[in-house]
DNA sequence: CGCCTATTTGATCTGATTCAAACAATGTGG
DNA sequence: CCACATTGTTTGAATCAGATCAAATAGGCG
């Protein structure tokens, strides 16, 4: 972006237009609707929540920069993550038609967020109907993650899933312009990764060194670079199809 | 109903009108519209896909009678099952908005399903706006699902992963008058059960074993009867929130 | 009845956890 | 800028939950 401080939010390079377009051709009304939206921007450091198990949030926020996640607290001490959010990303439109949240969103990096008011939204997707099914796809795709980290816990050993997550990340943020060459800034923690998928933190940084032992990735400090994609691919069993991101091949 | 063999579609013992009603209160035009959708009612047998991996749909369709699950195939021969539908479920909503089914549907047992066209779905919430809420709302509460059983896979032993699908299941089925006194008729096979929570049949064997040694269950054949549903609820760390039911205590 | 599909049980094996401790990186205040 | 604290990663050893393999029962159902 042009200013590290404040955002563009005019038609074109709107993220929430931007992040439309993906799935869906705006006319030139409903980009200036999106754009007219009136947001409201924030800045948080790592570890803040953004909304809380419990909370009737009554706006949606747009991740601008940085990394979130969703995730629940157990009984026990544990937690789990369901989900990974960057830039572009809107993790808790859901909010938009369930009451309160069931979950925590947390940011996993210093961030900056806007929201949305929910009323905005409504009143956006009633002037322009053909929105409704933009930011509902939004929603289901979410689910079609969902489902496919639950494939990864039921039945996939440890370093498939690992491999698919990464998989997965990598795709994402090279979709938004935010992969180096081959490499990516992954700024989460492999505790997260644990939480996320269901293995202890121990155990994900054996599945770490297998990876690297394979030769499929380099990793330094927090940065992961690709050393064989199609092994990876492999090992993950992944099909990026889940994400109905329609990328170029890597 | 009153007919085995027909579905009464007026206004308000429509199932679809029922099902939106848990959380909306419907107006009689609302109401009126929904009765007036054209639905084109089919039966099955056990097995039967509803759809696909890879089709389009452009219908979503109605559970009247029976069980039906959403699930996907693995490499290795194993599947995942993501979901299990009972009367009232709309369980491929999703297709109104994401073009591709990504994992299929399938009855478990002989089943009654209503198809509703997509078109007549995108009409009817273009002339009823509040309707969009309540339907979209039905597939947040989808993937609320979905996040609890991540949660189980993720950090839940094999006990507390199986208590909790039968505390769902009975929560489930007595919201819709399906439970009779503490009884349900689980009409799922265990290794269907180990296939959605990601345990090998001989597990779910064993635990079920050892939850009818610790007197929580009663088994007897496919029925299944509540002995201490507090220690269910308490083995499977149950919390019936996710569900968004709002239903009497047990 | 006899076939086919579920469930159960036993024995063995293994992927992942837990506990513990060392080590590396990152951040913080003096 | 260094010393120190804190957080994250790595490695080893012991253990365990659940998988796998194999075989015996038990249910449904044409």
């Amino acid at each position: 972006m042009a200013d590290a401080l404040d955002f563009d939010f005019s038609s074109d390079r709107n993220p929430l237009f931007r992040r439309l377009s993906v799935s869906t051709l705006l006319s030139r009304e409903e980009s200036q609707a999106i754009s007219a939206l009136p947001v409201h921007v924030k800045n948080y450091k790592t570890g803040q929540d953004l909304a809380r198990e419990g909370d009737k949030p009554t706006q949606s926020c747009l991740i601008l920069e940085g990394l979130a996640c969703r995730s629940k607290a157990v009984e026990n001490g544990r937690r789990q993550i369901f989900s990974f959010h960057i830039p572009g990303d809107i993790p808790d439109l859901q909010s938009l038609y369930i009451d309160y949240m069931d979950h925590d969103l947390v940011t996993l990096t210093a961030s900056r967020v806007a929201f949305i008011p929910h009323a905005s939204l409504r009143e956006l997707m009633l002037n322009h109907p053909r929105l409704i099914g933009a930011l509902w796809r939004e929603t289901l795709i979410d689910a079609a993650i969902f489902r496919e980290w639950m494939v990864g816990m039921g039945q996939r050993s440890g370093i498939a899933r690992i491999a698919h997550l990464l998989c997965e990340m990598i795709v994402r943020l090279r979709a938004i312009g935010l992969m180096e060459g081959l490499s990516i800034r992954l700024s989460i923690t492999q505790e997260q990764i644990g939480d996320a998928i269901g293995l202890s933190p121990v155990h994900v940084s054996r599945v770490f060194k297998e990876l690297r032992a394979k030769g499929l990735i380099r990793t330094d400090g927090r940065t992961l670079t690709i050393r064989n994609w199609e092994g990876l691919v492999e090992t993950g069993e992944f099909d990026p199809d889940y994400l109905h991101l329609r990328t170029a091949p890597i």
